[in-house]
DNA sequence: CATGAATGAGTCTTCATTCAT
DNA sequence: GATGAATGAAGACTCATTCAT
């Protein structure tokens, strides 16, 4: 496991601006190919003439094909999870209603920021390496999520990781559908208003807090 | 496109298809290949051999190496689709909390009878051709729930073929997470409890009807 | 180690005739590159264009290009230490002298049946697969010589096994310097000549045995 | 051939090369990258940072990678050469026992000073360049080994410049087998002697001269 | 002058697909 | 109809060499 760990680590941290360009078109163009290709035909070779470089290049700052897919996923991963716990900080101590609409919203903002790159990062999640950058990316939001829903003023939860993992992917769920293109969820303004009645109703069933939690 | 549809079709009809012995093990074969090897070794020549046939045999009954991928897919998701739309034709007229758990209980009986195959089939679903059949398979699903919630008895949905695209789809997220490893439900019981849960709230949280649906 | 082993084995045995042409046919070509061009340009496609075929059927006989090279030196050596071990065992209990010519000729004749293939093959030696085989087929020879040595009748050894090392290293190094074009030695015969004195005159610098050998 | 030879010349003049720390720096890493990781991967990048230069530097001193590999050999080269030639001047008029001896000595002394070295440059001398520049330190070699033989006071060759070529690779042979792995002598002490035991009863095989040798 | 990023030709290797047996 | 050997295009990756900084 830390073989392919390291296996998956760039190469070089991109210090000078020169090669933070480079990097930076290498990112761009990977996501590019990967939309417009697919995976299967996401090659080196295409990303880095697409990038306007060379094979060579792209090799020096990621030791393979996969590490250069993997650091494009971790960065997004990443965005997304540190949205999502600024976020659930934030929420600590309020009603959960208030909770469901905030985080639904930094969600969805963080996510289609880009459709495209998380799109076609779906691809790139399934694939071996992927799953455990998800996974970690997930556990983290889950504890996130988990946290807040521990201190709603309203609600008591007797398992709230299990509620948090439960809820996250529940908003997972119909964000990626649309985006797969598999459903339509007609204005994105219409996908935010029914995730947060979904995760404001599947809170509120939980019981009733009588007393105020302790800090 | 009608070249792609084309190109995937198995050879033989289906109903021979259905019934050689060949094609059975081919698709027993190819499941394990995906499992054990991964997407991108799942080649042909493995999965004859795996099958204890020869790749000339595979080429006799799938005109090429994604066509056998689509019919695994293809198979899986029918077989979830159908479960589906049964017990949503079951359902017709009770009240939501019933449509909700039974709907839970289908899906999970589908979706978990072979969770190695399950697992392995998302990385298919992820390529291009994939996308496709589960759209279609969505689409079906989405069908049979909405048909389901505009029958209900206790409550009323302005825009049903949304709430069934949303609970579908909160009901996917976290069997997927769950089956890729990123998230632990504790049991299986567990699972559907939760989910359960969360699509009769959610389904309730929609306005009570108050008058009896005409048929 | 056991990898290193496995990784150079050939892939399946060319049991059918057609294979075992296509074999052959790739053990002569790989050693015309290999002369032609050296080591370092001798590549799987130009082995196997010249051997009439193409690179994949190259790599279903071989699971890499070392494991070919491996294949052809171990057949060279081979076929030089089964000679040796036969006229080592058909000396046994003759006077050193006639060891000495013996083993020389029969040496140098399977050594020097194809010149230019000996020659090609040093450079394969060289390489890191080529090392063991080399040792291997090396403590063979000694092995045999160091028998044949015990059982001379009219010298007597007292580490029979050093002094089989030396004389077998003898040989070998003046036969390299030849085929290798850093020296000349005149005619075959005079080679012949030349080692055959060098070996005889060093076994004979040992201790005369005064009495037989027991069997 | 003019052309090949001048490719393989180093850039700077030998004094300005020879004197320069970053030469030998690159001299030393060269070599151990070789032992480290093999011809194959002794790449000119590899060598210059392990000699703390950069690749730039290094192309500063040698017009290619061929050019600094030659460059080492051919020092390893001249180094022996150069003992080799030294004794046999001392050793003219002796007899060739001490002939024997002392070239064996010095031949063992250099070349196993540094058996890393030597043995990494047997690699170096097996591809296209090497060729030449060993055929070329061999000739030496054989020179001064025939010029000593042909003023042996107690021995007369009909053929000396055969007889050196002979007794030269007697020599290399072993010597070769241990350095690689081969074979063990045991002891160096043990090889020694050994060897000098085949060389002088070599040169003791031949006709016992009757007068002194004209000077 | 030193540096090391960039280049891209060239290797090895795999795999979908075909077709002679 | 079944088989599996043959094919060669295509991909990942390396490395000698150059040249802008």
């Amino acid at each position: 496991m830390s073989k392919d760990r390291a296996a998956l680590q760039p190469r070089k941290s991109p210090v000078q601006a020169r090669s933070s360009a480079t990097v930076e078109a290498l990112h761009i163009a990977a996501v590019q190919v990967l939309m417009r290709e697919g995976l299967g035909r996401c090659t080196t070779t295409r990303v880095a003439v697409r990038a306007g470089t060379s094979v060579g290049s792209l090799y020096q700052y990621y030791p393979n094909r996969d590490a250069l897919l993997a650091a494009i996923l971790k960065r997004h991963l990443d965005g997304i999870a540190d949205a999502c716990a600024r976020v659930c900080r934030e929420q600590q101590g309020r009603p959960v209603s208030d909770m469901a609409s905030v985080l639904v919203r930094a969600f969805l903002a963080a996510k289609l920021r880009d459709p495209e790159e998380s799109k076609a990062l779906y691809a790139v999640a399934a694939e071996r390496g992927g799953a455990e950058l998800c996974a970690h990316a997930q556990a983290r939001m889950a504890a996130s999520i988990t946290d807040m829903l521990a201190s709603a003023v309203d609600v008591h939860f007797d398992d709230p990781a299990m509620t948090a993992m439960i809820a996250l992917n529940a908003m997972i769920g119909p964000v990626r559908a649309v985006l797969e293109g598999m459903a339509s969820a007609g204005t994105e303004d219409g996908l935010e208003a029914q995730l947060t009645l979904l995760l404001a109703s599947f809170f509120q069933a939980h019981p009733r807090r009588m007393t105020a939690v302790s800090p």
